[in-house]
DNA sequence: TCCATATTTGTAATCATTACAAGAATGAAA
DNA sequence: TTTCATTCTTGTAATGATTACAAATATGGA
């Protein structure tokens, strides 16, 4: 069981019902999920729940470095929390997004060229193994 | 001088004064516009330019092939005339987009854990030069 | 020239996100 | 415990990018 509150805390978030609840749904399911999907499924148990509120409260968290907002494809900012590099996929048929195991030491360099980088981002598109899948059919 | 009508007619798309014009925009200034940043521009050129114009054919340029679409930062779309691999950056201070060389040898594979991979994108952010020499003053 | 087709245009609609102000909750000080 | 200032949450309205759509225009071939 994990200590979302403990986490908050530790971020300097005050812990809110909402705020818990949005940590805990992106903890648990790692689809990278929107602000839209996220507000869509945590207003069931949620009722009173507002959109504002999930959008301020991944900002928060963005900014807290709790979060990393992703801009992959197709002009919506998902997100994921914040665990180790990795490499997204983002399937062109069916719209899901993959982790990709992969480090990139590439790129872990503090200044390129004279500009100086703070984050990395590997993207990839294409066909995912399951879209692939129901193709051959 | 580039034969732009050359170049549309060769990715089957009939040339028009508007197509021929986005064209040579994208392939003279490499600043990864977005559809708005082209429609300023052009329609000092074109007075009837129309914003929707822009979007269809920068819609069916992607299709055919002749530009790719960046996902990069900020929920924005921006175009990039297709050249060769290159890395995308963009700063967080005043927006602009850098292209840095580099190749990405590592992800030059067809399949990845089973997904067909058709496009890869790698995407920094941070402060660039000149917005990190600005701040030293 | 005429016609079918493709392209362009302008307006209205959509979708994600942000701005803002009012209401509700919180936590510390008295 | 009450009070008060501060922070959070909420709902509505505004914004900005993009798309849908239908009418007007241009184009190239018969």
């Amino acid at each position: 069981m994990i200590d979302f509150v403990r986490i908050l805390i530790e971020h300097n978030i005050a812990p809110s019902i909402q705020r818990i609840k949005i940590l805990e749904y992106l903890s648990k399911y790692k689809t990278h999920p929107t602000a839209d999907m996220i507000y869509r499924e945590l207003v069931k148990q949620i009722p009173t729940l507002s959109k504002t509120t999930v959008y301020n409260t991944l900002k928060t968290f963005t900014e807290k470095g709790l979060l990393t907002a992703l801009a992959i494809f197709d002009n919506e900012i998902r997100y994921d929390f914040n665990t180790d590099q990795h490499i997204h996929f983002k399937c062109s048929k069916c719209g899901l997004v993959f982790d990709l195991d992969g480090s990139h030491d590439t790129f872990n360099e503090d200044f390129i060229e004279g500009h100086k980088i703070t984050e990395y981002h590997i993207n990839l598109k294409g066909i995912c193994k399951n879209c692939l899948k129901k193709e051959s059919k």
